[in-house]
DNA sequence: CGATCCGATGCGTTTAAATACATCAGCGGC
DNA sequence: GCCGCTGATGTATTTAAACGCATCGGATCG
């Protein structure tokens, strides 16, 4: 019984280990005593959700209920943010499945499609760029502010199905999609100067916190 | 104190009524008692992780601890999995992520880079295509495959990090490539046939089911 | 109206999580 | 050798989850 949740302490331990906390430590975090944690990573008590919840904040981890569907890009996802580099390209992406959905039904509609493709072109291309640490870093903020546009976009178009894109989104949509159109310029023009014999993809192994 | 877990049985709750479950049909598949899930859901228990794991499971679920880097990306996953349309093409891109990874360190290696390349563009290639329901289906089963495969490699690549792929790996990327490659031409050719005087992205609305 | 089905709530009992505190064995360093 | 830190374990107490069961008010339908 007590066997189904091992694969979440087994995480939460690894969390754990992996930030190089000790029990200790990290009881002093959550605001739990150390003989709670221990026995909790040794499965010995199948503990309550609230105390789940705080060890993983503690983590940097959050408990989150995914359909089936998605869990093994889920697993991919975090193991690419787990190993080494970060997943932020995968971030973009699964952003980028949403633009595709608004994408098609706008495509649908009478005026307002132009914009919208634009941007998915312009995304599709950054895909298949090497972006280094600061481009990355300017791309996950365009991917929140698009992220925020699309979502308004989406409720509202719950109303008005066919309703074109007021003028608004569509100022939003254009500036977006030139900042994407500057880091793809700009990662273009990087790529097309090899300083290296290899062009050196490693960058720095670098920072871990949020 | 408990409000934090809020979150959670929002979810729960959500998922059971857009499966049209009732409280007591929830309560016969997860067995657990009607009066539970409705303290549950009402947020006046704390309840146990296996209670929780339980009641997920029952609504094809599944707890996980995400980093929080990765969140918004799940939650776009998500967002995108429960609306209508299939999360597919993101389920791609995870993997493309790991793909990337390796593609890149095989690359510095003396020999092998090569299917790993091959396979990257064909990935790359298919990102940009619409497929339709059959396509996505075989490119879902194609995946998991490559999944494994990669797996296998980045095992294995921890003890001899510099390692040139072996025979085995290498008929397995290539045979794995041909089938993307099979996957670029159809989705091509279907592409390049516009039935309608728009190339009609819509496809099906289509099963929801798992 | 009566018949159902829904979710919410009350109650009593059992089981166990959570806490505080002390202590333990194992292990590396001085 | 001793010291300090790790995680594991013991004990006693308090709190609450989980259960079974009954029941309630509220829709909805025939």
């Amino acid at each position: 019984m007590t066997t189904d949740l091992m694969p979440i302490t087994r995480t939460l331990k690894a969390a754990r280990e992996a930030k190089g906390l000790t029990q200790r430590a990290l009881a002093e975090r959550a605001g739990v005593p150390q003989s709670h944690i221990s026995r909790i990573e040794s499965g010995a008590v199948d503990l309550q959700t609230s105390s789940l919840i705080q060890l993983a904040r503690a983590l940097d981890l959050e408990l989150s209920l995914v359909p089936r569907q998605i869990v093994p890009a889920v697993d991919a996802l975090a193991r690419g943010s787990a190993a080494g580099r970060k997943g932020l390209e995968p971030v973009l992406d699964a952003y980028l499945h949403n633009l595709s959905l608004l994408a098609e039904r706008a495509a649908r509609r009478p005026g307002g499609s132009t914009p919208l493709a634009a941007m998915r072109r312009e995304i599709a291309a950054l895909r298949t760029q090497h972006l280094d640490a600061e481009a990355s870093e300017g791309l996950r903020n365009i991917a929140h502010k698009i992220s925020r546009v699309l979502r308004r976009l989406q409720d509202r178009s719950k109303g008005y199905p066919d309703a074109p894109l007021d003028e608004q989104a569509h100022r939003s949509l254009d500036w977006l999609t030139a900042q994407l159109r500057k880091l793809n310029d700009d990662a273009m023009r990087e790529a097309a100067e090899p300083r290296a014999p290899r062009p050196a993809y490693g960058l720095d192994e670098d920072d871990d916190d949020v």
